[in-house]
DNA sequence: CGTCTATTTGAATGTACTCAAAAGCGGTGG
DNA sequence: CCACCGCTTTTGAGTACATTCAAATAGACG
């Protein structure tokens, strides 16, 4: 398995040194999982954080009525945990579920922090990372307000790439807050404008 | 003018020495704002970011059509900014803008990034802080996809308590993404059911 | 008291939802 | 190879939530 993908990762805001590669590898579980399988499941605490290696996960919500409202997806390249969880070390409001095999590597939260004593730059990493994933809920929180379905469709495709290829229509409706029906016909829509 | 409350406000997850408290404060520029001056314009690089002693501000979006879209209320004990553009030192994509006088400690681009260097606990601070903003984001998504107006009116009333007195009615509506005539006729609705 | 802005009310419209049913599609077994 | 099953997508009719536009009312301030 890659195990040099996530030193790329963390090799855009820090430089470690052979021996923190080594040091950080050390604490990392590479891990395969099924398509179906859960990273972790509403109700328990998130015990790591996970980088995708390889293959597309989904995080979401069951509401009081059982609707399903996926938050997130995450592929490639992509950090993903309930971070809520993860840091309070909580029970956690979401669901994350492979949608296809999935390779990741894996940091538990004992692990991390161990890690940030030891290799304080990992903080900075973190805040940078942090700090971009909060910016990005920002710039989703405007687009969800100001537009309607058909624009925030168009909007997902320019933030997943192909994405909708990959995965069932009727998540990206859940992403896009909207029911299947509707989204097929926002599909049909922008089909016969062309 | 209080500087105390930006100490305790870092003393929620880091303890300074005398020392590092002084040289923190050393940066920190005490201002005081009329009613309707901006901290952050739409366009403008973001230069600093504010900690709210007193006062509230609201940080919003013009978009294409002109409509304007309240992201973010920012009342005492918060930490305010367009943090997209401060990171990135480009321009901003929203304005923030004093609703009352307002009283905020303000830190630029340049000292925090110093103090980082000088106090590197203070990256500890911004990480959990940004993780906590970044958990709030997402839990505000999920409202807002799950919950139509009325009862994302009621959320923001438990976010922001006290606040729908301080702030017009059609700033909330814009806060919860419906028009202020819609919002007139949700409130008549709730004083009506009791 | 008059002016300006904010809020309320009402009618017509549009966007998105629910429910129901049909059509498409992928896999499995005969 | 085809028929059937289960699941996803499409289509349509009726409905609900929220908007637009217009006008009336209420509040704040000089």
């Amino acid at each position: 398995m890659n195990t040099q993908s996530i030193i790329n990762n963390l090799s855009r805001y820090i430089t470690l040194t052979a021996e923190e590669e080594a040091l950080y590898l050390s604490k990392v579980r590479f891990r395969k999982f099924q398509k179906g399988q859960f990273i972790v499941q509403q109700g328990d605490i998130c015990t790591h954080e996970s980088y995708v290696i390889a293959g597309c996960l989904k995080t979401y919500h069951i509401d009081e009525n059982g609707n399903e409202r996926i938050v997130m997806f995450s592929v490639e390249d992509w950090w993903t945990s309930d971070l809520g969880s993860f840091l309070t070390q909580k029970p956690s409001a979401f669901n994350v579920q492979c949608l296809e095999t999935c390779e990741l590597a894996q940091l538990s939260y004992h692990d991390q922090n161990e890690l940030y004593q030891l290799i304080p730059k990992l903080e900075h990493f973190s805040r940078i990372a942090i700090q971009k994933a909060y910016i990005a809920a920002y710039e989703r929180l405007v687009y969800n307000f100001s537009l309607p379905a058909k624009e925030r469709y168009l909007e997902f495709k320019k933030r997943y790439p192909n994405l909708d290829q990959r995965v069932p229509q009727y998540q990206i409706a859940s992403y896009l807050g909207i029911t299947p029906e509707f989204f097929s016909k926002i599909r049909s829509q922008l089909i016969h404008e062309q």
